[in-house]
DNA sequence: TTTAGGG
DNA sequence: CCCTAAA
């Protein structure tokens, strides 16, 4: 019997709120609109983190050099550093536009250090003095949770002016970068657009000789920009002020990269936030063509100094690419069958470490766009492993602080929680780490693939060269595709870390590559080096990182690649588009009982013909579930439930909850066919405390 | 776009 | 999971 439709929550049974279905030109009129008031993470705060930091930046500079302006406060800095290791994770943001020549900053944190510096410069003799700075990790932080309702620019000009140093600007934004920069905004202009408030601020990047200082920030004219929600880090190449910014909205590097979100643990409270249909059409069109654009946006970056080693990027790429495909299909889906999920989302272009060389080292005379156009760091394995070794008489002793995940891809919602996206990329690490990761030994930028080499005959010794140890995470499968003969060293951590003054922190960095963040104060910098092409490619696939360990003091961890990531994505890019619009079949995401737990109570209650509300209601933040994933998982559960335990496959699903799912299809199933002539339905079957069914 | 089903 | 006809 059906029980009273209208259950108040609290019964201890299936709460069984009458639903009417009304027509769904009517329904999806419905505001279900649960506006994400809070802990938001959108692009702006994403972009506002940067422009503090690159804030930070300029007044830690000047701060580090006694002459220069007085230091200010940074507070702001430590709280997010706090945060920053706290989430472990770095957001990167990336600017990408259709042919524009957008490109992020980086915004290093690291102290600059001269010897890093010319590192650098020496690293990249290729580069065009021209580039620009194209790297940008933001830290997400709890600080910048607040919405920011306007845009916010960052750009930072390739050229020095008049006074020798490098425009940068902010534009946009509302309060969230004046609170990062402490109140300086002094000369930053205020106006009124509509009913928010705007400004601009310049900042000046001082090509200074010093490497101490190089950024001064200024603050003088101030330009609105105005743009629909979007963020942008765009990078001037030219001196001559542009007319316009190239657009393009949300999209934001977070940095992750499985594009899906797995946190299906919290769908099924509906206390948490989601956003019903959160864009309009607009907003869903916007999607589609960002999606569209979505694997080549790394294309339009291609620098002059990376070309030269298109070839061999090329190379690699295809190597790669080939063993991925063999291990792991592209992920990316179609474009156009995901438009829904990833509206308003942020879309993880791929990993654009920043390498602290960039802004903070800044180079001198023209050298500037080496310096930042080549650090990309090998996404993969993007590990960070500190080590603290100690030497113990003749046995070595380690203890590695952290280790960094190798690349994530994540794509969240603007209006995921902050909660939520912690468990996202948890997830998601969870399932890297169990993915077939292996750990790697490089000692003095070489890998010790010998396994059966003793640690002495490696060399790691006490009295070795233990402070070139490092241990990187990679694929387990990338000896298997990779050329025997390579060397790839994807990453690398730093062994050698000596916990500079950090006993305090020792949670220091273990987020997704951030390197950008993770520096501690006096760290040497990491040089890592990365490709592009992980956009598309499996988190796992390695990238042959063309490093020789040559002249490794202990400072440079990784050699830096000489393959250019950009120019490995550029070409590889464009097809890779091809091979996803055309079909990509999606990666196979068993349900887990959990998820089938929150699908069985939703379709309990909703029924089986509202699969739209099901997804809404119990997997709203799961974007790599469809309402037909729904529907489909829906019928594998009753075929499932209706064979003999013995019949099935995979991941054992409770009884109790195959019980409910053929009670509810049962159900549904007679329901449906009463409610056709009549009225809405009556919720329907309820069930007791412990799951079992009333008569009906 | 969402549903409903077949493949 | 994909593909699609229908609605």
């Amino acid at each position: 019997m059906v029980l009273k439709k209208r259950l108040d929550y609290g019964f201890n049974g299936y709460q069984i709120p009458v639903i009417p279905r009304a027509p769904r030109s009517v329904r999806r009129r419905v505001p279900h609109k649960k506006l994400v008031e809070d802990h938001q993470i959108c692009a702006f705060e994403l972009l506002a983190a940067v422009a503090g930091k690159l804030l930070q930046e300029s007044e830690s500079s000047a701060s580090s050099n006694a002459s220069e302006a007085k230091v200010q406060s940074f507070s702001h800095i430590d709280a997010i550093k706090k945060e920053r290791i706290e989430e472990n994770k770095a957001f990167r943001s990336e600017c990408l536009d259709q042919g524009s020549c957008v490109e992020s900053a980086f915004i290093p944190e690291l102290a600059v250090q001269e010897h890093n510096f010319k590192s650098t410069v020496e690293d990249h003799p290729h580069a065009e003095n021209d580039s620009l700075l194209e790297r940008t990790s933001i830290v997400t932080s709890s600080d910048f949770s607040k919405k920011v309702d306007c845009d916010l620019k960052l750009g930072i000009c390739s050229n020095k002016n008049a006074d020798g140093n490098f425009p940068c600007k902010v534009t946009g934004g509302s309060h969230i970068l004046q609170d990062l920069c402490n109140g300086k905004t002094e000369n930053a202009a205020e106006r009124k657009i509509g009913n928010q408030v705007k400004w601009t601020e310049e900042l000046t990047v001082t090509n200074t000789a010093s490497v101490k200082d190089p950024i001064e920030k200024r603050m003088n004219s101030k330009q609105l920009i105005n743009s629909d929600s979007s963020v942008q880090l765009s990078l001037y190449r030219d001196p001559v002020p542009r007319a316009s910014f190239p657009k393009h909205r949300n999209h934001v590097n977070v940095g992750i990269r499985d594009d899906d979100d797995n946190s299906f643990g919290c769908n099924k409270f509906s206390t948490k936030i989601r956003a019903f249909r959160p864009q309009g059409r607009n907003g869903y069109r916007r999607i589609r063509r960002m999606l569209k654009s979505k694997y080549w946006r790394v294309a339009p970056k291609l620098r002059d100094c990376e070309v030269s080693n298109t070839s061999e990027g090329m190379r690699s790429f295809y190597r790669n690419r080939k063993s991925i495909h063999t291990r792991d299909r592209y992920q990316h889906e179609a474009p156009s069958k995901r438009r829904k999920l990833c509206n308003r989302s942020f879309v993880v272009a791929y990993d654009q470490e920043a390498s602290s060389e960039s802004i903070s080292n800044c180079p001198e005379e023209g050298e500037y766009s080496r310096s930042g156009a080549i650090r990309r760091k090998a996404i993969e394995e993007s590990k960070s492993v500190k080590v603290h070794k100690k030497q113990k008489g003749s046995s070595v002793k380690f203890s590695i602080k952290s280790f960094k995940v190798p690349e994530l891809y994540i794509e969240v919602p603007e209006t995921a929680t902050v909660g939520s996206l912690k468990r996202t990329v948890m997830e998601t690490v969870t399932a890297i780490l169990g993915g077939g990761l292996r750990v790697g030994v490089v000692l003095q930028g070489k890998k010790v693939r010998d396994d059966n080499r003793t640690l002495q005959q490696a060399g790691i010794s006490h009295g070795g060269n233990l402070d070139t140890l490092g241990f990187i995470l990679e694929p387990s499968f990338t000896q298997v595709t990779e050329s025997p003969n390579d060397s790839p060293q994807p990453l690398q951590c730093d062994a050698n870390q000596k916990l500079l003054g950090s006993p305090a922190s020792p949670v220091l960095d273990s987020g997704p590559s951030n390197a950008t963040f993770d520096p501690p104060p006096v760290t040497k910098i990491e040089k890592q080096c990365e490709s592009k092409h992980d956009i598309v490619i499996s988190p796992r696939i390695p990238v042959d990182a063309v490093t020789d360990g040559a002249g490794t003091d202990s400072k440079a961890l990784v050699p830096l690649p000489m393959v250019s990531a950009e120019a490995l994505a550029v070409i590889p890019m464009s097809q890779k588009n091809k091979r996803c619009e055309t079909s990509q079949r999606r990666t196979r995401r068993p349900f887990s009982v959990s998820e089938v737990e929150a699908l069985v109570e939703a379709v309990e209650i909703l029924g089986t013909g509202r699969w739209r509300d099901v997804k809404m209601r119990a997997f709203d933040n799961a974007n790599h579930r469809t309402y037909v994933d729904l529907k489909d998982k829906w019928k594998t559960l009753v075929h499932t439930a209706s064979i003999s335990p013995q019949q099935r496959r995979g991941e054992p699903v409770p009884q109790d909850l195959l019980d409910r799912v053929l009670s509810a299809h049962s159900y549904w199933l007679q329901h449906q066919s009463k409610q056709h002539g009549k009225h809405q339905m009556e919720p329907l079957q309820i069930m007791d405390a412990q799951g079992e069914k009333f008569e009906t």
